[in-house]
RNA sequence: GCCCGCGUGGUGGAAUGGUAGACACAGGGGACUUAAAAUCCCCGGGCUUCGGCCAUGCCGGUUCGAGUCCGGCCGCGGGCACCA
């Protein structure tokens, strides 16, 4: 009897599939067909666990999808634009094409033994210049269509090496190479137009039925549609050329509780009086110096500074408030500007309590009513309250009912319009850097800025660049730049900004229906694959990856490169959680932290230290896999150890697919020896010719049955982990069971269909050994008997009040009354009863009785 | 700080509002063996006066019945627009 050889079998069976073809999609308009697409990996060197955890759910349903009928897609390819090939070229040397196209093929090679069943013909990377080169012929669509446009932004600059940082970039304000603070700098942006699409992406995520609730919910709140009032206070001694600050507020029913007027240091008015002003100047400086991030600027102290301006208050001519810089109101926000009411505000209490503001009540719970002292009195809008100021509405109102009142007060009185406002801001998608999809833009002196003519494309990334001094090698290449004018052919300067890599994820899905296109898509192929019917990736995404996919997808749509039906493009989303790791961290010599990979580290009784040096590590607890935290765990081992199969069972088994798992190396020798019991069992089973009873047979052949239907929820819900459970119980079963041989090749066949999703190349080798027609693979997928899934009889809990204390076997379809009988005959019940009648009998038929006494 | 999640034995986890701990890992005991490995079988939440009692991060609520629903805390994780 051969033992189990993962070695020689995952060859052997990958082989197989891919001199059939089996998995390589064909359009075939007769079949109807399924889209599974995990996302894209980016190419940062080494797959790693949570690579084979996502992969591995995506084949699942691939496969699964495939043997109950349909003509299934399942690509595979790479977003491989990103600052981390730039910052390898600058550490190392080399050229980020070529570090990411050497990482491709590693990561390639580590996948296949995968056995996954992906159609690899298909197989792209954005950096290739057919990719890029339709992306940069959307560009050009999408600005004939109005889609993009041009306008200042902030970026964080570092002022020593003379760059542009992004924010992971950016540690506690100070540039991560130079160490010099950040400053923000405004530089001439691309931008697209996702803001107009604001209303129709928040409307349609109610189409999403098969979205997760938390994912469409995050994307509500990031859209934040809000409705407000949008009005000026007049300036009493502003500087020449600004007599108002135009203000938004949610709450203008508490206008007569304000105490103060803040703006942002971005704001006009802060940059006139800073040239004015050297305090004033130093404070807005120290704000900027937070950088561009929210979080940075939402976490900093709260500061503000007095600029001596006073408005009026447009109720009340004599009522004068100070105009305040502060620096956690944001410049992209509104207008800039907001008014305090400290008393139902936090954030605004807080302020005016560091800096001697009055606080105003304007409305007091209906019971007690205690003026606001350390807490602002925020209760929900929903809620009514006791009105101390109110203007427009009864004294006892909600805040929603105060809000509209306020709204139609101010518009009436000719003081502000109510207006509705989303915070969701233009995608900019400039980036000053070289590894990225050119802009085809040309700058010309006479003609503005033109699109490049769609036959010059793509616009290929120059090869010959250096990365030994900070900066945008685009910008100092001595001829790259220089071209004529595609409209004038006058001499004129190429853009050198790149597009954000977002912009790359956001059509991949498109391609893969027809990668090999001379156009971004074809009709018949988009019209055939599109959506996307099951779309599986990290939480990570749940945003910014994910709203960009569907403004994208809009854009296409308007542009003629995707049809109406796929506007939402991913039909349903599953979000799997992350695989964690412990960091192991030491610090330099400037005390920047310095990160190690686990298998650098050793752990002893008296803690973690590098194994080359012996230097103490710091452990922190475990957080997403990231290559910059560089607390990744490498699966090569793994499958080297026990092959792909024990892999993929393992990350399926242990841990429900949407929760996060912490890579343990435990656990995977147990999987294996599963896997090795199977094949041990289909065997003994091959080579077995008894005889067994019929009533043996019959309870196997139920039991497969009731493990079919199980097994089949469990994979249409995303329950692997359950579906796994029900697979082990079944093996259990099948080893014990004393049913005959041919009843048992049954049930070990059906073992190896059911398992096949999960462990492929194991199920192909038992579907052999047991005579299965054909691979596996192209096999349907079993159907449960539902007569086979009926009971007879039913054990039903007793309860009483509420804990079970007994329980009793029933016929299934016994009458209530009869129930009633035999749970009052019980012993337990009995005793409980002592010799009264219960208050109160639940019979939930078929589940449970509880007894109340 | 703001938004979104998550929290169950020694461990990973199971459980349409209906028997909390399925299925595994680790552990303990046994069988087989000269022995070991491998394999197979059995036992494992805590306390107990053996009637029961206490247990799903903590505190309250709704319900005949709450891990599950609601409110408030605590802890951990994800996102915060230039990491991907």
């Amino acid at each position: 009897m051969s033992r189990y050889d993962p070695a020689a079998i995952e060859p052997k069976w990958q082989k197989a599939w891919e001199e059939a073809e089996t998995f390589i999609a064909r359009r075939d308009e007769s079949r109807p067909k399924y889209y599974v697409l995990e996302m894209f990996p980016y190419p940062s060197g080494r797959i790693h666990m949570g690579h084979v955890r996502n992969y591995t759910m995506g084949d699942v349903v691939a496969r699964y999808k495939k043997a109950t009928g349909f003509n299934v897609l399942h690509p595979m390819g790479w977003d491989a634009f990103g600052m981390p090939a730039e910052n390898a070229a600058m550490e190392r040397g080399g050229h980020p094409k070529d570090w990411t196209y050497s990482n491709i093929a590693t990561m390639r090679g580590q996948m296949k033994p995968l056995g996954l069943s992906i159609d690899w013909t298909r197989e792209f990377a954005t950096c290739d210049p057919d990719y890029y080169g339709q992306q940069q012929a959307m560009f050009i669509d999408f600005m004939e269509k109005g889609l993009v446009y041009r306008k200042a932004a902030v970026v964080n600059w570092d002022p020593v090496d003379m760059t542009v940082l992004a924010n992971e970039q950016v540690i506690d304000g100070k540039g991560w190479r130079s160490g010099a603070p950040v400053e923000r700098r405004e530089l001439t942006q691309w931008f697209f137009r996702i803001s107009d699409f604001a209303e129709e992406l928040l409307e349609a995520l109610d189409s999403l039925d098969n979205w997760p609730e938390k994912v469409k919910t995050m994307q509500r709140n990031w859209i934040g549609k809000s409705r407000g009032l949008q009005f000026a206070f007049s300036l009493v001694n502003g500087p020449h050329g600004h007599d108002r600050i135009e203000v938004y507020t949610t709450r203008p029913d508490t206008l007569m509780g304000a105490s103060f007027v803040a703006i942002s240091p971005d704001h006009p008015l802060a940059k006139v009086l800073e040239r004015e002003n050297p305090e004033i100047a130093t404070f807005n400086a120290e704000a900027r110096r937070l950088g561009t991030s929210e979080e940075e600027i939402e976490r900093a102290e709260k500061k503000g500074i007095d600029t001596g301006l006073r408005v009026r208050h447009p109720f009340d001519e004599n009522w004068e408030l100070p105009v305040w810089i502060a620096n956690f109101v944001l410049m992209d926000y509104g207008t800039g500007a907001i008014f305090g009411c400290p008393a139902h505000d936090q954030r605004d209490l807080d302020f005016a309590r560091k800096y001697g503001l009055p606080v105003i009540d304007t409305f007091v719970a209906l019971e007690g009513g205690e003026p606001v002292k350390d807490a602002a009195f925020v209760p929900p809008k929903t809620e009514k309250v006791r009105w101390l100021k109110n203007f427009a509405w009864p004294e006892i109102a909600t805040g929603e009912e105060a809000i509209e009142a306020a709204i139609r007060f101010c518009e009436k009185h000719g003081i502000g319009q109510g207006v509705t406002k989303y915070r969701l801001r233009d995608w900019g998608i400039s980036r000053q850097r070289y590894w990225g999809c050119p802009i085809p833009v040309v700058h010309c002196e006479a003609c503005g800025t033109v699109p490049e003519k769609k036959e010059n494309l793509p616009v290929l990334l120059p090869d010959d660049v250096t990365f030994d001094r900070p900066g945008n090698p685009l910008d100092r290449h001595p001829t790259w730049r220089d071209v004529p004018c595609p409209r004038c052919g006058a001499p004129a300067k190429r853009e050198t900004d790149t597009m954000d890599t977002f912009v790359d994820s956001s059509w991949y899905y498109a391609r893969f229906t027809n990668p090999w296109a001379k156009t971004p898509t074809v009709p018949e192929d988009v019209d055939y694959w599109m959506n996307v019917d099951q779309y599986i990736g990290g939480i990570e995404h749940a945003i910014l990856h994910l709203l960009y996919s569907r403004f994208f997808a809009r854009a296409m749509h308007i542009c003629g490169h995707l049809p109406a039906k796929s506007k939402e493009p991913f039909e349903a989303l599953f979000t799997q959680g992350m695989v964690t790791h412990e960091i192991y961290m030491t610090r330099d010599e400037r005390g920047r932290p310095v990160y190690h990979l686990p298998e650098e580290v050793e752990k002893t009784e008296a803690g973690a230290r590098l194994k080359a040096t012996g230097e103490p590590v710091e452990v922190i607890p475990s957080a997403k896999m990231s290559k910059s935290k560089k607390n990744v765990v490498d699966p090569e081992a793994i499958i080297a150890q026990y092959g792909a199969d024990t892999a993929r069972w393992f990350v399926l088994s242990d841990s429900p697919p949407e929760r996060d798992v912490e890579w343990t190396a435990a656990g995977a020798e147990a999987a294996h020896k599963h896997l090795a019991r199977v094949h041990r069992l289909a065997a003994e089973i091959a080579a077995s010719s008894e005889a067994g009873s019929p009533e043996a047979d019959e309870e196997l052949r139920r039991a497969m049955h009731r493990t079919i239907h199980d097994v089949t929820m469990g994979v249409e819900s995303f329950g692997f982990n359950a579906a796994i459970a029900r697979l082990y119980a079944f093996t259990n079963t099948l080893a014990r069971s004393k049913a005959g041989a041919e009843a048992k090749r049954e049930a070990m066949r059906t073992l190896a269909q059911l398992m096949a999703p999960m462990t492929p190349h194991l199920a192909e080798e038992v579907w052999q050994m047991l005579g299965g027609e054909g691979l596996i693979a192209e096999a349907p997928w079993p159907k449960a008997d539902p007569a086979m899934l009926v009971e007879d009889t039913v054990t039903l809990p007793i309860q009483i009040n509420g804990k079970r204390r007994s329980e009793i076997v029933v016929p299934k379809d016994l009458p209530r009354e009869e129930v009633e009988k035999r749970v009052l005959q019980d012993e337990a019940v009995q005793r409980a009863l002592q010799g009264g009648a219960p208050k109160k009998l639940i019979v939930v038929p078929g589940r449970i009785v509880n007894v109340v006494v």
